[in-house]
RNA sequence: GGCGCGGUAGCCAAGUGGUAAGGCCGAGGUCUGCAAAACCUCUAUGCGCCGGUUCAAUUCCGGCCCGCGCCUCCA
């Protein structure tokens, strides 16, 4: 069974197979900016691509898969964050950096095996535009920027079937400012390879045959597959938005400088929405992982939540599809409970196996993982059903949520309450009930205890 | 204006030319004093609207309406 993956260039299913004699499956997702912590949104294209990658290891074997996604640690919006903050750029970067770690390890991704940064890789980028300048596909600016030129590349525009950027009447563009830099360029369809420096760029410079400055944001991508993955990789992945210009133009500098097909396989996932729109700081529709937590979530029910959906087709995000991804989990958690270590079907959940091979269904294999919890545990794999659950990243020995700190007013109640319970004073029990839930508290009776949770809204 | 995607039960969301997976919510039940949990049962003659093709369409074709995204930094 092969995984079948739609390709956006061909705009069709495809199997998904290594081409190189070393067997190695060589995979680059293009990753975050960091800058911000980032949102549920930039995480729904993680999560997806961390599927893709344990689809990978479980058909290709672990040592058979090469990851790879980068950082961007210089752009314009890093370059800035630092300037208002007073911080040198890597300290800045180095904090975001860290905090993306800490929300991918929460939602249970496997960390690529490789995560370049930009700013590691600037000789790379650097050689690889000045093969572009040898070339003919780049030309230095007149301020020392170093930009691509779109019209030396026939195949420009068959990945987003964007011919040209041309601005054109009705467009959405219309009447919009141009860039910046658009009067340096020769053509508005050419993109910056190396930016000349600026003062607002501060120290954050780095010395070039065609001056200082630094690289633009395409390249990056580029190079670091260059160096990490080779010529040709097998796979290219990111979020749609990325499509164009990032891929467009990633493509076009590749292959103009290697002379070689970049990507032999595009992949792209469609946008989080919030509130039927795409999350924005200006719609005030975004959140963080964290934002989720303080609420009492769990970050694995954000991972099954982002995974409840489709990922090519748009997903709006609502707080209720936590809740229920919340009680799905814990579905599944004592399903989980009631296996049986011994042998049972190997085979048990072939279906869902063969959803996520198909173009990575995974809200049908989130169903037929279903369809095999309602027949019941008998008969079941233990070991089938943590290879499922593997599959789609799902950790169920997660910590529930945060934990909260139980005020002493409220504890004493509960002991109250508990002594009540105890004497047969049942009356008096349920009025203590009432007060603990009114005060915004849920006690839970077991036979030998109880525990106390802050009441879910 | 160009390119692309979507409209399936209260909410989320798969899917198929032959009669609608799954999750949540809701309802009923079993079990514990109650509550919670767990477990069991039930919950779309219907798949945006109008035509067409077909023995048969939610599924194919055409038109229309509505929503979203990209075309500018963006997962």
């Amino acid at each position: 069974m092969s995984i079948r993956l739609h390709d956006s260039l061909s705009r069709e299913l495809r199997p998904l197979q290594p081409s190189h004699p070393d067997g190695v499956y060589r995979f680059y997702n293009c990753g975050p900016t960091v800058y911000a912590p980032a949102h549920i949104g930039n995480f729904r294209t993680f999560v997806v691509n961390d599927v893709l990658r344990r689809l990978l290891e479980l058909e290709f074997g672990p040592a058979r898969v090469k990851h790879v996604r980068n950082l961007t640690d210089v752009d314009d919006k890093t370059i800035r964050r630092a300037r208002e903050e007073g911080r040198p750029l890597a300290v800045v970067t180095k904090q975001w950096t860290d905090k993306f770690h800490a929300d991918c390890a929460a939602l249970n991704c496997l960390p690529p095996h490789v995560e370049p940064t930009a700013t590691g890789h600037i000789r790379e980028q650097v050689d690889m535009i000045d093969v572009l300048m040898q070339k003919g596909n780049a030309y230095r600016a007149p301020d020392g920027s170093v930009y691509f030129k779109v019209g030396s590349f026939d195949g420009y525009g068959r990945l987003s079937r964007v011919k040209e950027r041309e601005l054109q009447l009705g467009s959405a563009l219309a009447g919009k400012p141009q860039a910046a830099d658009a009067d340096e360029k020769e053509d508005v369809s050419d993109f910056a390879l190396w930016k000349a420096h600026k003062n607002e760029d501060g120290d954050n410079a780095w010395d070039s045959p065609w001056g200082r400055g630094r690289p633009g944001w395409h390249i990056e991508c580029s190079a670091m597959s260059k160096k990490h993955l080779g010529d040709t990789i097998d796979l290219h992945t990111g979020g749609v938005d990325l499509l164009f210009p990032h891929h467009e133009n990633e493509i076009a500098q590749s292959e103009c400088c290697n002379g070689v097909p970049f990507a032999r396989h595009w992949y792209h996932s469609e946008h989080l929405l919030v509130d039927g729109k795409k999350m924005s700081k200006s719609l005030g529709n975004l959140y963080t992982l964290d934002d989720l937590v303080a609420k009492g979530f769990s970050p694995m029910a954000l991972r099954y939540a982002l995974l409840a959906g489709h990922p090519r087709k748009q997903l709006n995000f609502t707080l209720d599809s936590l809740h229920a991804a919340e009680k799905a989990l814990g579905t599944l958690r004592s399903f989980r409970a009631s296996l049986a270590p011994a042998d049972g079907d190997e085979q048990a959940f072939a279906a869902v196996h063969a959803a996520l091979d198909d173009d990575l269904n995974t809200p049908g294999a989130l169903g037929a993982l279903f369809t095999v919890v309602n027949r019941g545990p008998a008969g079941v794999s233990l070991a089938a059903f943590d290879r499922a659950l593997f599959a789609f990243g799902l950790k169920l020995d997660a910590p529930a949520a945060l934990k909260v700190e139980t005020p002493a007013a409220i504890q004493a109640l509960a002991e109250k309450r508990w002594a009540a319970k105890q004497a047969k004073d049942f009356a008096a029990a349920d009025a203590l009930r009432k007060e603990l839930t009114a005060a915004g508290w849920s006690m839970l009776d077991r036979r030998d205890g109880y525990s106390l949770e802050p009441a879910k809204k």
